[in-house]
DNA sequence: AATCTATATCGTAATATTGCGATATACAAT
DNA sequence: ATTGTATATCGCAATATTACGATATAGATT
């Protein structure tokens, strides 16, 4: 085995893996905090902000939009990239109602 | 090659990174909703609440301490977990951080 | 001491991720 | 039409993750 067992666990888990899965690389973490720095869409500088080849960006890039967490959109012959903010908030929801009872002091530890 | 290129990027970005990566499995999820849910150290339980065998639990809880996210703490011969709250928080607020210029319109896309 | 219970670790198989050179695609510019 | 530029995809090697049976460890119970 080894393949994850995603068929049990709720829709709201697999999803919320899926989105800390995509931010689970520094590269990716990298790419998000730029594209939410300059707060707009980038064509092209990207690969030279990483100290990675230009097909291993191409491919955080993909696994971000894959995860919905960035949009690419064609602008002449480069592609135009910013963050999906309503899919990041929608993220961000949910990571933070994850501690909602934050408020009740844990009994012990 | 194939392993990382950890050294380029930043602490933070790394130890952001490594939480995300923390979270980014379904069962991993499910383990700190239920610690978050019952707000207390849990001990024993937690097998039984996930369709996976024991050492592959037991792996999850191993990575979820590496990463700070939880506690446990040697309760007799049973071990008692708990959500590491200040390092969630700690966390969140990075994660929350990453959206700052959220209400900046985006220009594009 | 022998046994039970709870958890961790080892070993290993299946699968996924990471990285990049080589190559493909697609539009732009000459 | 040829060439250049930007990005994506393919194919592969190195490594990491996931899962679990078998086994080890450690305290509790008898």
């Amino acid at each position: 085995m080894g393949a994850s067992k995603l068929d049990f666990f709720t829709k709201q888990q697999n999803e919320l893996a899926i989105a800390a899965k995509a931010l689970s690389h520094p590269a990716r973490i990298a790419i998000v905090q730029y594209l939410a720095k300059v707060n707009a869409c980038v064509c092209g500088d990207i690969v030279d902000k990483l100290p990675l080849a230009q097909p291993t960006v191409s491919q955080h890039l993909k696994e971000l939009k894959n995860a919905g967490l960035i949009k690419g959109t064609i602008e002449g012959n480069a592609v135009c990239y910013c963050l999906d903010l309503k899919s990041m908030k929608k993220f961000r929801d949910i990571f933070n109602g994850l501690l909602e009872p934050e408020n009740v002091k844990s009994s012990c530890c």
